[in-house]
DNA sequence: TCCCAGGTAGTA
DNA sequence: ACTACCTGGGAA
């Protein structure tokens, strides 16, 4: 039943908590069409909540409370409460929580502290321009927005010039500092020339620009290392905002970079607005604001950004869309880039999945006809594929305590005294991942959660990797007592570093681990030292984070240190992970004019990992990799859930989750794993 | 008897 | 998420 909008009716608003959606009364002459955002009672504090819909009815109307204020701000818009709806419904959440991340800056509605507001001209002439009033003025139009003081300051005048104009009405406060500084950077423009693109890349963003504007369609974008994917998704952005619409860009947490911003402004002119966890809380709030007044025309940003308020969504795009780092995993669990695909879907526009690796799931879709594929079979311009060979360390075994094969060692030879880069890879920080008793064969272990402590030589303590627990290394072995008995286990960044040292004294290493580049400007520098004319690395030796999004022209050849490594383990996606990482690191190698030559060193030259990276045959991965999952019954062929029970007490969790186990529904499509330790 | 901590239910 | 309320243990 259809109640009377502007007044009078009851509607239902949702908080942005694990509560709710309650009716609230709407006092007469108020009006707050559905989306609006809205102050109400709750309990006894106020809360700022969204109007969902009419009011459900069922509360007595001397329970029901006024609306007590319509906030000034774009109302949530139907696509995005549906998503919300949708979500809530799909991962089991409270519609509120997920609400909440919608509001993940509850500042962006209140209105801006009185102190920060800035000055403007307003809309009556100074009666008597006095010399005073005169200089306010051009201190005004000469410099960039300021506050009431600071003007008055730059004018050389005091503060009650700026005062009495004000009341005259000659100025006029700007609506925030905030709002002012984020319009005074010049929108994105599409109307620059692009790189130029590829045949191959032409014919893929006309694909992705021809499905912009077009409903809801969901694009994967598919193309190795080095195939200029971003630029062609860059085009569908272009074709967005000349449709007077808005994009968002998701990327992995870790490859929002100085080069890919580089990119951006390249193309665009300047540079989008950013969102991701080092954001400041003012700066979110201008983001926030302006993606909700359709101000901020391109947001870049991790998986957060989905849930911001944009007033004319036209494009999502979802780089490195198999990046485990999409996963959300504690409060509402999602994947990013499912709920990317969703959103878009209820928003009735396109998304472009774009990967060189694409996840199982991606590629099913695409098989099945529900998903579009645009491929890019190349390399641009002069690059080509490298070779990719398996060393074996079985047989071609490093001496005892090295970690690098002979074949190996002598590739890198090659590659220094032909003057090229390299990279080794190995996907482990520290010097050694166990350290173990000669004596009585006692591991080193943490206190709080029995994970092997890590031996960090050069910061002198051993850490454990899940809980950041530190401690010295210990002199005697604490087991058994004996004195010097304790030895490194195993390779590590650092010990790879040191072997390095050792075999090419005169080579310029350099580490790329979480623990050495610890922001942007380290890894813009990284970057540089590696790139510039003058460059001053030879051999990089780096954990996954020297895999993924960063074009280093003179590199030739790439090591993997321990290509078995995350193979095993019982996760469901350790053999596509690995597959994934490994085949980006191999795509490192010889992306400028010299071909790459890439090294495997395994102890399972036969697993089928190993077997189609080497045959370069990622379609053979996923063929076997699939039927693998088909025969077993799991993603995509199946789902997951997983039931965690935690308490203090093992014992009594252990009992609940057995319990639990026993009685679990029985249906013939139903298997019940478990119950194991978390 | 009072006070405080810690757990819990309710928010319309 | 917050808050008020409830309960129970401990000191006065």
């Amino acid at each position: 039943m259809a109640r009377p909008a502007p007044g009078g009716g009851v509607v239902s608003v949702l908080p942005p908590l694990a509560a709710g959606p309650y009716d609230y009364r709407l006092p007469k002459g108020m009006a707050a069409p559905e989306g609006s955002f809205v102050r109400v009672p709750l309990g006894p504090r106020r809360a700022i909540g969204v109007v969902w819909g009419p009011g459900a009815g069922g509360v007595a109307p001397e329970r029901l409370r006024d609306v007590a204020e319509v906030l000034d701000a774009p109302p949530l818009d139907a696509p995005l409460r549906a998503f919300v709806d949708w979500l809530a419904a799909y991962c089991l959440a409270p519609r509120g929580a997920v609400l909440r991340m919608a509001m993940s800056v509850p500042q962006a509605l209140e209105p801006p502290r009185p102190g920060r507001r800035t000055v403007a001209r307003g809309a009556a002439v100074p009666e008597r321009l006095t010399p005073a009033r005169a200089a306010v003025l051009a201190a005004l139009d000469a410099g960039p927005p300021a506050t009431r003081t600071e003007l008055a300051r730059r004018a050389g005048v005091g503060p009650g010039v700026v005062r009495a104009m004000l009341a005259a009405g000659a100025l006029r406060l700007a609506e925030d500092a905030a709002a002012d500084r984020s319009t005074a950077d010049a929108p994105p423009t599409a109307a620059r020339a692009g790189v130029a693109l590829s045949p191959a890349q032409a014919a893929a963003a006309r694909g992705l620009r021809a499905a912009v504007g077009g409903g809801f369609s969901a694009t994967l974008l598919d193309g190795v290392t080095g195939a200029g994917k971003t630029e062609v998704y860059f085009e569908a952005v272009a074709a967005a905002l000349e449709s007077g619409g808005q994009a968002l860009v998701l990327l992995p947490e870790i490859a929002l970079g100085a080069q890919w911003l580089a990119r951006f402004e390249r193309r665009f002119g300047t540079r989008p607005a950013a969102w991701h966890s080092d954001v400041s809380p003012a700066r979110r709030r201008e983001v926030w604001r302006a993606a909700a007044r359709g101000r901020a025309r391109v947001v870049v940003g991790a998986r957060s950004a989905l849930f911001l308020p944009f007033r004319a969504l036209r494009l999502v795009v979802v780089d490195e869309e198999h990046d485990s780092s999409y996963k959300q995993e504690d409060g509402v669990i999602y994947n990013a880039r499912d709920m990317a695909v969703a959103r878009a879907r209820l928003a009735g526009i396109q998304v472009v999945l774009s990967s060189a690796t694409p996840s199982l799931e991606t590629l099913r879709n695409v098989a099945e006809g529900r998903y579009r594929a645009e491929r890019l079979p190349e390399r641009h311009g002069a690059a080509r594929p490298p070779m990719i060979e398996a060393v074996d360390l079985r047989a071609d075994s490093p001496p005892r305590g090295r970690f690098l094969a002979p074949r190996l060692r002598a590739a890198l030879a090659d590659t220094l005294a032909a003057g090229d880069q390299a990279l080794l890879f190995l996907n482990r920080r520290g010097y050694a991942p166990l350290t173990l008793c000669r004596a009585c064969g006692h591991r080193l272990e943490c206190p709080d959660c029995d994970a092997w402590l890590v031996e960090h030589r050069r910061a002198g303590e051993l850490r454990c990797h899940h809980c950041d627990f530190r401690r010295p290394p210990p002199p005697a072995c604490p087991e058994c007592g004996a004195a010097a008995s304790l030895v490194a286990c195993g390779p590590g960044v650092e010990r790879v570093r040191e072997e390095v040292g050792a075999l090419f004294p005169q080579a310029r290493v350099q580490e790329m681990t979480s623990d050495a580049v610890r922001g942007p400007g380290d890894a813009a520098k990284l970057a540089a030292d590696m790139n510039m004319a003058k460059r001053r690395i030879d051999v990089l030796i780096g954990t996954q984070m020297a895999a993924k999004g960063h074009h280093f022209p003179g590199l030739t050849l790439v090591g993997a240190v321990d290509a078995d490594l995350g193979l095993s383990g019982g996760d469901l996606r350790a053999a596509e992970r690995t597959f994934q990482l490994l085949f980006q690191v191999a795509g490192r190698a010889g992306r400028g004019g010299r071909p790459g030559r890439v090294l495997l060193q395994t102890r399972a030259p036969e697993h089928p990992v190993i077997r189609t990276l080497a045959a370069g045959d990622r379609d053979g991965f996923v063929a076997a990799e699939t039927e693998a999952r088909r025969r077993a019954g799991m993603p995509p062929f199946g789902r997951l859930a997983a039931v965690i029970v935690s308490g203090p007490d093992e014992a009594a969790a252990r009992a609940v989750a057995v319990g639990l186990a026993r009685s679990a529904p029985r249906a013939p499509e139903v298997r019940v794993l478990g119950p194991a330790p978390a």
